[in-house]
DNA sequence: CGGCTGCTAGATAGATCGCTCTAGCGATAG
DNA sequence: CTATCGCTAGAGCGATCTATCTAGCAGCCG
């Protein structure tokens, strides 16, 4: 049974690491907003600030990957399901003042580089929704290979679109992006259609 | 007159920007690699690191934008414009080890909830990108919000690729996005031709 | 020559970084 | 009861961070 402390630092972590990056961070933070002992972290992460940032990273992708089913399951298609997903996060964004972007993109950026640990939990994460995602796409007719290369596109536009919103504090990329998002899931449709 | 020393700084810094972002660039490691002396950083930007960063994302909005004339003049028209564009970025991408992506969206993320002049700098590239590209787009006879739009859609493929290809440590995702981009352009041109 | 200015040069302050360390609490087992 | 174990609690270490400080060099002007 894992302990409250433990998840409340993988949790505030997390949510640190989505608005400031992983070097914006600082443990003494961490434990202070998880109102946890400062030895509690390195009891229960002895590989220190790395170890507990991976974990952040993957639970971050658990959870957001969970969007996934929710939206493609309440919605009656791919089409309405994908524009769904874009209007959400606008929505989201422009609500908590434009920190609920990607949970990992600021971290992917900053060490891919420089910590390959981190470097590979980001892109376990990313290969995971691109999976998620491109399977949904699959259940809908298209083709495996092109299932996964309008996988790639609509999750480039997606985190293309948190940076540009993120810089310009505005919802606009999203909703441009979305709308180009639908519309490549319209065309790969047609195309699996008129075959 | 610009001082050698103060260009040098500005360069490095950019460089550095680009590859462990703003928070994880110390200014110690910036005057070293410029091989400049501690104390002019401080001489020229009185800012400090702050001044100094803001400078080097405008420099590299500024060189980054050049690309646009330089590759839509020398392209027949905006589709293979638009194809060049990513396949160059994909294959300066692979072989400068994943390094040289998006000069500034590392910086946009990181400081885009804590430093609002560095937020600021990066909005202001990204707007002016989206003019160079857009003003293109218009030039080829898309209506002006249509081609605002657009802009967004490229530039948002462009970097959202660059995140997952640096994590992914693969030249997929800009190609895959490049493709879906000049897919996008077409059907501009498609509704402007057919209206 | 002397004096002024622009820049170089680096020591160092003060804060913060990640991390290690010891001490002790509370619950459970023998 | 005592012993043990999981966890709490925080002092403090060495390193590193940004920024300031003084001192001095080189070149130009009078």
């Amino acid at each position: 049974m894992p302990s409250d402390t433990r998840d409340r630092l993988i949790d505030v972590g997390a949510a640190l690491l989505c608005r400031q990056g992983y070097v914006g961070t600082g443990v003494k933070q961490i434990v202070t907003e998880a109102s946890a002992p400062f030895g509690s972290l390195y009891h229960f992460f002895p590989g220190g600030k790395e170890q507990l940032g991976a974990e952040a990273v993957r639970r971050s992708g658990a959870i957001y990957g969970e969007l996934v089913p929710l939206i493609f399951d309440s919605a009656p298609d791919i089409i309405r399901a994908t524009r769904s997903f874009f209007e959400g996060a606008a929505e989201a964004l422009s609500e908590n003042d434009w920190a609920d972007a990607c949970p990992i993109a600021t971290v992917a950026l900053e060490v891919s580089g420089t910590n390959e640990p981190l470097r590979q939990a980001c892109a376990d994460v990313f290969e995971a929704w691109l999976e998620l995602v491109g399977a949904r796409f699959r259940a809908a007719g298209i083709a495996p290979s092109r299932a996964r290369e309008l996988a790639i596109s609509v999750v480039a536009l997606l985190e293309g679109a948190f940076v540009l919103a993120r810089a310009l504090r505005s919802t606009e990329p999203v909703l441009a992006a979305g709308r180009s998002a639908v519309a490549e899931v319209e065309r790969a449709l047609t195309q699996e259609v008129t075959r």
